[in-house]
DNA sequence: GACCTGCTGCGGGGTG
């Protein structure tokens, strides 16, 4: 590491060698310089365990060695836990720098604050929502503690981009940069983050008017080998005869499997993972076996999740997981054996994520997914006939590892709740602010640059109507009774939206919460964290639903609402049915990955594809029902609907395949011909009829004219649609 | 037909 090593402060050195360091790994090579500079942003892009966090600290903390007053690093996480973590392996090397570290979150000590508010010094940890209550309340003292800051970094960057979060946390690093009036002497962004999409345009997501360059840095090897699987369990069409359920099939699968060694079992939602790991428990306790297998999710308390954790973790003992994304971010929790993914997975990118879960060194890494189809019968429809998630399953793959495609982020939208919210916040931090300035802050120079000026308009106006805004004389803005009301509520500086959430109490001792929006009622059984248990009652002003344990019962229904295919796996879809052959090629040769009941079960569709003549018909009859199949995105399938609706015809949608009830293909073909020669509505006019929009957190707030723009943009694809239709005749 | 994340200031009670 010899020019390189050099160029870090003699103390860096000196804990590099404490460390017993042989030698630098080489991203965190590749970051000395361009972090050095202070001149540039930089995205430093490796998969978890790489060293992205020394990466970042070696060079930067050398930089501002000698920098005794005020924060020099602000560090920035989307967790608390997160933060935790850094805090304690940042410990010695701050010892040997003599520099502070101050963890600032909700559950961070008031003493450690207290000590940084006096003195603020070295290298600050917070959370978005942290620094947002910061510059409302304490922008004075802000603008003299940050008064040297040399660097930002981000952590965990793809989790921020493109969504509420990570707009809210660009604006304040914006309002940071005017408020220490750094505009013409940006501060250096460091972003790090696990391996992105399109890396070409996350500079533009990390500094939206690119007044500073930015530096990519990524690991070029990726040599590790894959190992994958997809295997098929049939649903019998009636619990009659011999045949076994399918999801005793996958839970007696799972138990040979898993059992004597560590693995993720990935089953998308709270419910599923706590039925499955009720199942597995329960198996262990029929054969008198020791339980290794529990649920992990964002429902559980911090303490079982944390004791699952560090079982994984330590590895002493085999462990197998059941869980949700929870176990898919950046917590340490070691390399598994293997990765599971029950049923089809909701994106091309988590499924990477997971996969990058397994691989122990010098092993490779090791994916299976269990796909359930049901039994197809005279009453089946043609998303069951044509094996639809199973084929999006291989198809999925083969867009993971043959063509190393996955959905990037979406920056095309609005997010007006959340600039609403910035609104809010500007005026509070600055007491009074005109229009102009506002625009400017948040739309020209920071991150919200699809916002018009009209559009800018209209939502300003509307917060003077409803009395969150109110103008003075000498046409400045002030909060008015009802911002006041908002930002004076705690719960104001985060902008993601929550619901509800009750404990769930067995004795003195809380399980966890569960997000209510369906009924909980006493007596009735519900499944947590991996046993079942009776309501006692709820106490709906507690917020407590008290239980006890139980055999048998129906798991809680849990909520939340989906998001969307992205079009490029419908296509991928097309392709391997009018192939009829889902394998991937190596050389002159084609890879299975599908065991024998998933080749069958591939068969049975693509042999339904062929006989509907598919590959040039995308209209068929379906019993009683027209199926139309335009293998594209799910705003595509949102968009024709709409339309339908708005026609009065009866339609839905699943899995991208919209259903005409009641109706024949001539009847269906002529009237998607009207709807091309009458012309297509806008993506606006579609959200327009929708009856309930409210999707983000300040949503309700925001004017009607501007909610159906952002959620006609969110929801529909009129120009795809258009094509679509247009391809058709 | 899904998942995840975060926030204040203050008062009361317990512990060292």
């Amino acid at each position: 590491m010899k020019a390189s090593y050099e160029q870090l402060d003699v103390s860096v050195q000196k804990w590099l060698f404490k460390q017993g360091w042989s030698d630098l790994r080489e991203i965190q090579k590749l970051a000395i310089e361009p972090i050095l500079s202070g001149c540039q942003d930089v995205l430093i892009s490796a998969s978890t365990a790489a060293g992205k966090t020394e990466a970042f600290f070696l060079p930067a903390s050398s930089a501002v060695a000698n920098v005794k007053d005020g924060f020099s690093i602000l560090y920035i996480s989307p967790l608390k836990a997160l933060i935790n973590d850094q805090y304690r392996r940042l410990d010695s090397l701050a010892e040997m720098l003599e520099m502070d570290v101050t963890p600032w979150h909700g559950d961070s000590s008031q003493a450690k604050k207290k000590k940084a508010r006096s003195t603020p010094s070295g290298i600050l940890l917070i959370t978005p929502e942290s620094l947002e209550s910061l510059l409302v309340r304490e922008s004075g003292w802000v603008n003299s503690a940050f008064n040297s800051l040399s660097y930002v970094v981000i952590d965990e960057f793809h989790a921020f981009i493109g969504t509420e979060r990570g707009m809210q946390l660009l604006s304040l690093l914006n309002r940071l940069e005017h408020l220490l009036d750094r505009y013409d002497k940006p501060i250096p962004r460091v972003a790090l983050s696990a391996t992105l999409g399109d890396l070409e345009q996350v500079p533009k997501s990390l500094r939206p008017d690119q007044s500073l360059p930015c530096e990519i840095i990524t690991n070029s090897k990726s040599t590790a080998t894959i190992k994958c699987q997809v295997r098929g369990f049939v649903e019998p069409a009636s619990q009659e005869g011999n045949a076994e359920s399918a999801d005793t099939l996958v839970c007696s699968e799972l138990y040979q499997l898993c059992r004597g060694d560590s693995h993720l079992v990935f089953a998308n939602s709270r419910n599923n993972t706590e039925n499955l790991a009720a199942r597995l428990v329960e198996m262990c306790e029929e054969n008198i076996v020791p339980n290794e297998f529990f649920p992990h999710h964002g429902s559980l308390s911090k303490e079982l999740r944390e004791d699952l954790e560090q079982r994984l973790q330590k590895g002493n003992l085999p462990t197998t997981a059941l869980c949700t994304m929870t176990l898919e971010l950046g917590i340490d929790i070691g390399k598994v054996k293997s990765v599971i993914q029950v049923n089809a997975p909701h994106s091309v990118s988590s499924l990477r994520q997971r996969l990058g879960r397994s691989g122990r060194r010098g092993n490779p890494s090791i994916l299976r997914m269990f796909i359930t189809e049901d039994d197809v019968t005279i009453r089946s429809g043609i998303v069951d006939k044509l094996r639809l998630e199973l084929v999006q399953s291989l198809a999925m793959i083969r867009l993971l590892l043959d063509s190393k495609w996955f959905e990037p982020a979406d920056t095309s939208q609005y997010h007006f709740s959340t600039l609403l919210h910035q609104v809010l916040a500007v005026t509070a931090q600055w007491g009074g602010v005109r229009a102009d300035q506002l625009f400017t802050l948040l739309c020209k120079k920071g991150p919200f640059q699809n916002v018009t000026t009209e559009h800018f308009v209209s939502l300003l106006k509307h917060m003077g109507n409803t009395r969150l805004l109110t103008q003075l004389g000498s046409g400045e803005l002030v909060l008015g009774i009802e911002g006041e009301k908002i930002v004076n509520h705690y719960t104001f500086y985060a902008v993601f939206q929550t619901p509800e959430e009750y404990r769930v109490v067995v004795g003195a001792k809380t399980l966890g919460t569960l997000p209510v929006d369906s009924l909980v009622l006493p007596s009735q059984h519900i499944v947590f964290a991996g046993r079942r248990w009776k309501v006692l009652d709820v106490d709906s002003d507690k917020k407590v639903i008290n239980v006890e344990a139980t055999k048998g019962g129906k798991p809680p229904k849990f909520g939340g609402s989906g998001m969307f295919t992205h079009g490029k796996i419908r296509q991928e879809m097309y392709k391997i049915y009018s192939q009829g052959d889902y394998r991937i090629d190596l050389g002159s040769q084609k890879v299975d990955f599908a065991d024998a009941v998933a080749r069958e079960l591939f068969n049975e569709g693509a042999k339904y594809f062929k006989e509907a003549n598919l590959t040039e018909e995308s209209v068929i009859q379906s019993g009683k029902s027209v199926c139309i199949l335009t293998w594209s995105g799910d705003r595509v399938a949102n968009t024709l609907v709409a339309i339908l609706l708005s026609k009065g015809v009866q339609a839905g949608s699943y899995a991208g395949v919209v259903e005409v009830e009641n109706s024949t293909v001539t009847n269906v073909k002529r009237m998607l011909k009207d709807i091309v020669v009458t012309g297509l509505p806008t993506e606006t006019e579609l959200a327009e009829m929708a009856s309930d929009k409210i999707i983000d957190k300040f949503d309700e707030l925001v004017s009607p004219e501007i909610l159906s723009i952002g959620f006609g943009h969110r929801v529909f694809d009129v120009k795809k649609l258009h094509s679509y239709l247009v391809s058709m005749f």
